[in-house]
RNA sequence: GCGCCGCUAGCUCAAUUGGCAGAGCAACUGACUCUUAAUCAGUAGGUUCGGGGUUCGAUUCCCUGGCGGCGUACCA
C-alpha cells in the first residue's frame, strides 16, 4: 500500500486518477463476436476494464484486462506509446486499477485476442493490492469480502448473474399467469404467518415496538379481502434464530394467493413454474444436484402425509395413542420435548422417517392440522387440512394450503396458538385482531403458496450452501 | 445453543519431540520487443487472532476470550 501511495504521488500531477466517465465502445464479449470485422477494418475500440496481470518483457508489456463478461488482453509496446508513456503502464499502473484502453485489434501468435494500445488512462487506482491469482479465497473471506470473489471467480460472477436470471423468470411466470406484484410492509406491529421467533425494532415518533416481518401472508390475504385476485411478492423474510448451510437470518421468500383456488390448484401452479424453471436453467427439466439426478419434467409424485407415514411405521398412525406415539419417538432416538402435542410428535416422526427419502420431487399433502393455524381443514378428512409441502433432495422447497376463510374458526385457531404461547412457545403466533377483522369483511375460496427462494436458486445452481447464493450472508463482526 | 477442527507476511499455505518463523503469488530493484500461473537475478516484508499461564525457551503445551469452517439442534 505504501508503495501504491507513493506511485500517486508521482503520479498525482500529471494524470486523473479518478475520472468521472469513460465512453467505451466495445465490452470483451462484443470483441470477441465482432473480432474478424474489427481486425480487418482496423477499428479503433476503447475498452475498459480492471488489470488483473502484468507481463512484461522490456520494451512491450502484455495485460489481461477483466471486465464484467470476461477480459481481454492488451499489448503495450515502448515504441509506439514513447518512454513516459510506457513507464506510466509499466511502472506506475498496478494490478487491480481500473484502465480504459483504446487501439486496434488483433491476434497473437498464440491465437489470443489482443488490443493494441494507442491510449490509455487511468480510471481509479487501487491502493490495495488483489489476492493471490493460484489459489481460491479461504471461505470466510469469499462471504466477508464478496467484492473480491467476485473479482477473482468468474463462476461466483456466473452465480450471481444466473440468480437475477432465475428470480426474473420467476416474474414472467407470475405475469404471464396474471398475478399482480405488490409490496407489504417490513415493519409490522404484530407478526405472523408463520412460526418463528422475530426481530424487534422500535420506532421513536410512535414510541412503539415493531417487529420484522417473518411473512407476508397476513397482508397479502388482506388483499385477496380487498378484491385483488392474484398476487405475489418476493420479499425479504427475517427470522430470529440459528444460521447454517440453508438458514440466513434474512432471505427471500416468494408468496402468492389466487382467489377462487384451492391447494390443488397452487400445486398446478407450482408445478408449472418449477418445471419451467428446470427446462430453462437445466438440462431438458433435468438438474443435477449435489451429484444427484433430478427430473422436474416428469410429472412430480404425490403423497399423502399421513400414507408416508403409515409405510415406514408399518401401521396408520391416525388413530395411534398419545403413549404409542411417545414409544415411536423413543424408538426412533427423537427427543421428546415439554409441551409436544399429538401433531408435533407426528410431525417429529415424518422428518425423520420420511423426509431424508423424499428425493425426486414430491408433493406431500394433507397434513394434521395443529401444525398449520392458518389451513382451511380438510374437506373429506377429519383431523387434517389441505396443505401441501413440496419436497426435493429431502428438504422443503415449497409449502401451501387452502386458505382458512372462516373469521370464527380462524379466531379459534388463533386463540389455540396463544395458548401455546402463554405455555411457553416462542414460536407461537400472536392473535391477529386486524387481519381478524378483514377476514370479518369476507374472503373468497383462496389457495396460497410459500417458496423458499434462497433454496431454490441453490437448487438450481447447485449450491449446497446457502452462503453461496447470497452476495452478502450474514456474518459477525470482524471485531 | 452444543461438539469437533482451524486462525502464521497483502493473499494461499508450511514449520519434525517445545529449540534461530519459511515458500509460492503480490510488492520493490535490475535484465528481456508476441507474453499466457511469462522467465531470470536480487531485495524487503511478521504483535504467529487477543489476554493469561507452564517453561531456561511457546507458532507448538494449558486456561480464557474473539472470529471462521464442519457436524448437530430449532427453523424455510
Amino acid at each position: 500500500m505504501e508503495n501504491r501511495l507513493a506511485k500517486m504521488e508521482e503520479l498525482g500531477a500529471q494524470v486523473a486518477l479518478y475520472p468521472y466517465a469513460y465512453e467505451r465502445t466495445h465490452t470483451s464479449e462484443q470483441v470477441r463476436a465482432a473480432e474478424r470485422e474489427l481486425t480487418a477494418t482496423e477499428t479503433k475500440v476503447r475498452f475498459a476494464g480492471r488489470i488483473m496481470a502484468k507481463r512484461g518483457t522490456g520494451k512491450t508489456l502484455f495485460v489481461p484486462i477483466h471486465d464484467e463478461g470476461g477480459g481481454l488482453q492488451a499489448y503495450f509496446r515502448k515504441d509506439d506509446l514513447g518512454e513516459d508513456r510506457f513507464h506510466v503502464i509499466n511502472k506506475l499502473m498496478d494490478i487491480g486499477d481500473w484502465v480504459g484502453v483504446s487501439g486496434t485489434v488483433f491476434r497473437t501468435r498464440t491465437d489470443e485476442v489482443t488490443i493494441k494500445v494507442e491510449e490509455f488512462e487511468f480510471l481509479a487506482k487501487a491502493i490495495r493490492p488483489l489476492p493471490e491469482k493460484y489459489h481460491d479465497l479461504s471461505l470466510e473471506n469469499k462471504s466477508r469480502r464478496r467484492y473480491l470473489d467476485l473479482a477473482m471467480n468468474l463462476e461466483s460472477r456466473e452465480r450471481f448473474k444466473r440468480r437475477s436470471a432465475i428470480v426474473t423468470e420467476i416474474r414472467s411466470f407470475f405475469a404471464e399467469e396474471e398475478f399482480l406484484e405488490v409490496e407489504t410492509p417490513v415493519l409490522q406491529p404484530l407478526y405472523g404467518g408463520a412460526t418463528a421467533r422475530p426481530f424487534t425494532t422500535h420506532h421513536n415518533a410512535l414510541d412503539m415496538t415493531l417487529y420484522l416481518r417473518i411473512a407476508d401472508e397476513l397482508y397479502l390475504k388482506r388483499l385477496i379481502v380487498g378484491g385483488l385476485e392474484k398476487v405475489y411478492e418476493i420479499a425479504k423474510d427475517f427470522r430470529n434464530e440459528g444460521m447454517d448451510r440453508t438458514h440466513n437470518p434474512e432471505f427471500t421468500m416468494l408468496e402468492c394467493y389466487a382467489a377462487y383456488w384451492d391447494y390443488e390448484d397452487m400445486m398446478g401452479l407450482t408445478e408449472r413454474m418449477l418445471r419451467r424453471l428446470a427446462l430453462r436453467f437445466g438440462d431438458e427439466g433435468k438438474l443435477i444436484y449435489g451429484g444427484v439426478d433430478l427430473d422436474f419434467a416428469q410429472p412430480f409424485a404425490r403423497v399423502r402425509f399421513m400414507d408416508a407415514l403409515a409405510d415406514k411405521c408399518g401401521r396408520d398412525l391416525m388413530e395411534a395413542t398419545t403413549d404409542e406415539l411417545v414409544a415411536l419417538l423413543k424408538q426412533h432416538d427423537i427427543p421428546l420435548k415439554n409441551g409436544m402435542g399429538r401433531d408435533k410428535m407426528l410431525d417429529e416422526l415424518f422428518s425423520e422417517l420420511v423426509e431424508p427419502g423424499l428425493v425426486q420431487p414430491t408433493f406431500v399433502t394433507d397434513h394434521p392440522k395443529e401444525l398449520s393455524p392458518l389451513a382451511k381443514a380438510h374437506r373429506s378428512a377429519d383431523g387434517l387440512v389441505e396443505r401441501f409441502e413440496l419436497f426435493v433432495c429431502g428438504f422443503e422447497l415449497a409449502n401451501s394450503f387452502s386458505e382458512l376463510n372462516d373469521p370464527r374458526e380462524q379466531r379459534r385457531r388463533f386463540e389455540a396458538q396463544r395458548a401455546l404461547m402463554e405455555a411457553g412457545d416462542d414460536e407461537a403466533q400472536p392473535v391477529d385482531e386486524d387481519f381478524l377483522q378483514a377476514l370479518e369483511h369476507g374472503m373468497p375460496p383462496t389457495g396460497g403458496l410459500g417458496v423458499g427462494v434462497d433454496r431454490l436458486i441453490m437448487l438450481l445452481v447447485d449450491s449446497s450452501n446457502i452462503r453461496d447464493v447470497l452476495l452478502f450472508p450474514h456474518m459477525r463482526p470482524e471485531e
